[in-house]
DNA sequence: TTGACATTTCATTTTTTTTTGAAATAGTTG
DNA sequence: CAACTATTTCAAAAAAAAATGAAATGTCAA
């Protein structure tokens, strides 16, 4: 646990930014002390030191370190070097949008690939299991899914695209 | 705990589609139960009623209901009346759009509106903190706040219009 | 009105996710 | 190389989310 005496007073504007953050990373199913953190940086001018990261948050060094991969793998924040100082200090990327573009190209884009191995799945299956008495129906829902599949192949590359712009 | 004969045998390609859904799904941060039951009544011709919903899939009475209500208030589930049984039977809208449609509507746009109000309140505080020494610094990333509140509300509504065509 | 059944609600339990904290690792400097 | 410090890792604890099951509610029909 920090000391009042090491922590910098949080301002009002950063518990803003923070509880913004949160909120906004959490619809990306994002964990509380990643949008803690990022929030934290967003106001701040100069770049910050894991530690105090930590301490202004309250965090352990453990979610700090877990945050701040998370946050590097999603390029929502860029590492600066200090100077004569052996941490790394840590600094926000402010175009959110970099963020979502990675978002979807990380999270969402494998789990794209990974339905379409599925939808051929279950072609096979349905062209195996011969003379079931709703095959037509069956048929007719699988042609749905590769529509909605190839859709969303093409609609979320574009909007990562449009988005970085 | 459902008996063996009460439950019909989920077939494979039923299984195919749950858990296709319910990968799907838990990417909108839906429970489990939610992504098996929209799964099960993909491939499902006929309307189920809740009690065999939760027989075939082994899921409490208390799951069932709660999934069903999710399912309805997204639109991605229907009600039907069967004539001479009490029960309400239910058919997948097989139209997945409409339900990502419904989804950005009610659990994406409140929070959009939120922000935009939290931004508001950012904008209070630092007009009142006068001679911070950073405000140039802290206005320019309030605008960045502005401008991704701004393409967000213009993105998403369309987004969710192009999805119900 | 009463009984039978379908559905919902909600306190409790279970499961899953996140955080913690201490040990391991890595890296730098004297 | 040895001492020091920054960072990561990971088993265990804590917190959060979801599922259960039983009681409450609602609804129909005899």
């Amino acid at each position: 646990m920090p000391l009042a005496s090491e922590t910098t007073k949080t301002s009002e504007l950063e518990l803003e930014a923070i509880d913004y953050f949160v909120r906004l990373m959490s619809l990306l199913g994002m964990p509380r002390s990643v949008g803690e953190i990022y929030g934290l940086l967003y106001f701040s001018r100069d770049p910050l030191p894991m530690d105090m990261i930590a301490a202004k948050l309250g965090l352990s060094m453990g979610s700090a370190s877990q945050g701040l991969r998370t946050l590097r793998s999603l390029k929502a924040v860029k590492v600066t070097y200090v100077l004569g100082d052996r941490r790394d200090y840590y600094l926000a990327e402010s175009e959110f949008r970099h963020l979502l573009s990675s978002f979807i190209k990380e999270e969402i884009m494998p789990h794209l690939e990974n339905g379409k191995l599925r939808i051929e799945r279950m072609q096979q299956i349905l062209g195996r299991e011969t003379e079931s008495y709703d095959e037509d129906f069956c048929r007719h829902r699988i042609e749905k899914l590769k529509r909605l599949q190839k859709a969303s192949s093409r609609l979320l590359p574009t909007l990562a695209g449009l988005l970085k712009l």
